[in-house]
DNA sequence: ACCCAGGTGGCCC
DNA sequence: GGGCCACATGGG
């Protein structure tokens, strides 16, 4: 089978958008109420249940340490005890005490780093202990408003099974796919990572290879 | 009692 | 540049 060419994949990326959109959205993500906890919650969903991220975030609003300034002050250690239900909570709790830290000293506040140039911004946050590729385009797209496209395990698994990646292809290898075949729109970039987690979530399970998909259609791949 | 979840870094070859 | 492993909780 050859490969398709940009413009059919173009085609395909917009296509399944639409259908997505149709079926689930607009979802206007992210789920939280400022930019900050947007980056908070990007580290602490990694690899994780979004449902045990919430609990954790929730431990964190009631002692009011949703904050730059507040988490800069707590001890790790008593921060590793109000994450805990987002469970590795020794490792989130040092990556977000090294974010943190890197923030304050390299831009002082959110609002500056995001005023940086964000490809800039990009590289300097994949040199920083715990955040990486996904967590930092997360922060970029869903605290920042960037137009960095985030990739995720729902994504390999959705765009591989309609045969638009392979499972070995590289994080940046799929981002490419969207970066080069998108227009670089934040808002689409939002919705449509936002649409395929949400397809992923109640299609998608690991077993079961998406019988009865209603994607079918966009597959490039016999069905089975 | 399993299996899974919106990853990442360290170590090895 | 990859393959394997530790990291940990709570829901289905």
């Amino acid at each position: 089978m050859n490969s398709p060419t940009q413009a059919e994949l173009r085609a395909r990326l917009m296509q399944l958008f639409d259908l997505l959109l149709e079926r689930y959205g607009p979802l206007h993500w992210w789920p939280a109420d400022t930019p900050f906890e947007v980056c908070v919650g990007a580290i602490l969903t990694q690899n994780t249940n979004w449902l045990n991220v919430e609990k954790a975030i929730a431990n964190l609003k009631r002692e009011g340490l949703l904050s730059l300034e507040a988490l800069w002050e707590i001890d790790q250690e008593r921060l590793a005890e109000l994450i805990r239900p987002s469970g590795f909570f020794n490792i989130k709790s040092a990556r977000l005490k090294h974010f943190i830290g890197w923030l304050l000293e390299r831009y002082g506040t959110l609002d500056a780093m995001f005023a940086e140039d964000w490809r800039l911004v990009r590289e300097e946050l994949l040199a920083v202990r715990g955040i990486g590729r996904e967590t930092c385009d997360s922060m970029l797209l869903y605290a920042g408003g960037k137009p960095s496209f985030v990739v995720d395990a729902y994504t390999r698994r959705l765009l591989s099974r309609l045969g638009l990646v392979r499972e070995t292809d590289s994080y940046e290898e799929v981002r490419s796919l969207f970066m080069d075949s998108l227009p670089h729109d934040s808002d689409l970039f939002n919705e449509y990572h936002a649409l395929i987690v949400e397809q992923c979530k109640r299609h998608c399970r690991k077993k079961p290879l998406c019988q009865g998909c209603p994607l079918q259609g966009l597959c490039t791949r016999p069905s089975r």
